[in-house]
DNA sequence: GATTATTGGTCAACATGGCTGACATAAAAC
DNA sequence: GTTTTATGTCAGCCATGTTGACCAATAATC
């Protein structure tokens, strides 16, 4: 609908709203992974393990493979961090029951308590931000990430809980 | 208005929506800094090249606390790079006018030709995820993300373009 | 049953980009 | 004239990404 505005100023706007939002995500993503930052500093843990701990606890039994490809790193920076997860008893592996592989990846009671910390933490910036900016906002919110995709993201993000959740049911 | 609704299930909604903000802003920063990561390697750059150039383009003259302040890193750790963009010719010194300990900071012609290029592949992804969400998305998006902000960061982004354009002018 | 592909791990080496601590210099401020 | 500020530098450490080579167990295929 304003398409057909003078362009000089269209353009200056767009370039501005622009920045606003390449600003705006860089600021947000800082902030909103400090605390979990420290947390995890407290454990001689990093964001490296942060991740690999919310995907296991979000997907238990998820494969090494899975979990690469969700993460998309290379399967040396992942087993560095699963090893030491599992040495710091927050991760075990079990043995693939259909293909004997695969290693299935659980969090244990601890991982399962740190995971529940971290997500809390995050959760509650999450629900203040929310609350603050009202169920409109949300959606918009989600749907401006979402666009910013890319489409293969955007084919797994969609299908993430759900795949999973129906193989393993639980 | 959903404050009164059964718990149990209200509770689960919540988690899983915010769970789902966490992961989306997992998934969309990684893939938002992807491609710039890609021309910068090709420069033999990372993306805190890039963060010094963006915001040295953003703030012509800025000095180096000052960009320290914006960053919040520490001053060897962005002395490294800066040092590396003069050397590359992406960035110049210029000694302040008034206090001369300070080293204003500016673009090259060159380092504007590489911000122009990062701030488009950036402004591309942008400009098509808000075209496809909507201008009322749009805001919700923005207001979201200042409401994962720090208070302090959020007094700083709220001043940013305004402060400095208001001092430096051009 | 032998070959090939997949799953996962390991070792080694390297780059980036954070960090701390110590120290130096120039100039402003008091 | 002393202190504080702005900036830089050197040295070393850590986390986390990368590549490349190679290995073992097991599944899948010919």
């Amino acid at each position: 609908m304003a398409d057909i505005k003078p362009i000089g100023k269209a353009l200056f706007l767009r370039e501005e709203e622009l920045r606003r939002g390449i600003e705006l995500m860089f600021f947000a993503y800082r902030d909103f992974t400090g605390e979990a930052d420290s947390i995890l500093a407290e454990q001689n843990m990093g964001r490296a393990h942060h991740r690999a701990i919310y995907f296991i606890g979000r997907n238990p039994g998820i494969t090494v493979s899975e979990l690469l490809a969700i993460l998309k790193i290379t399967k040396q920076s992942l087993s560095r961090v699963l090893s030491a997860l599992v040495d710091s008893n927050h991760v075990v592996q079990r043995t693939g029951p259909d293909d004997r592989r695969q290693r299935l990846l659980y969090l244990t009671d601890q991982g399962n308590a740190l995971e529940a910390r971290l997500t809390e933490v995050q959760g509650r910036r999450f629900a203040k931000a929310y609350r603050d900016a009202g169920m409109t906002a949300v959606e918009g919110f989600q749907r401006v990430l979402e666009g910013l995709l890319d489409p293969e993201t955007q084919r797994q993000v969609s299908a993430l809980g759900h795949a999973r959740k129906a193989q393993q049911d639980d």
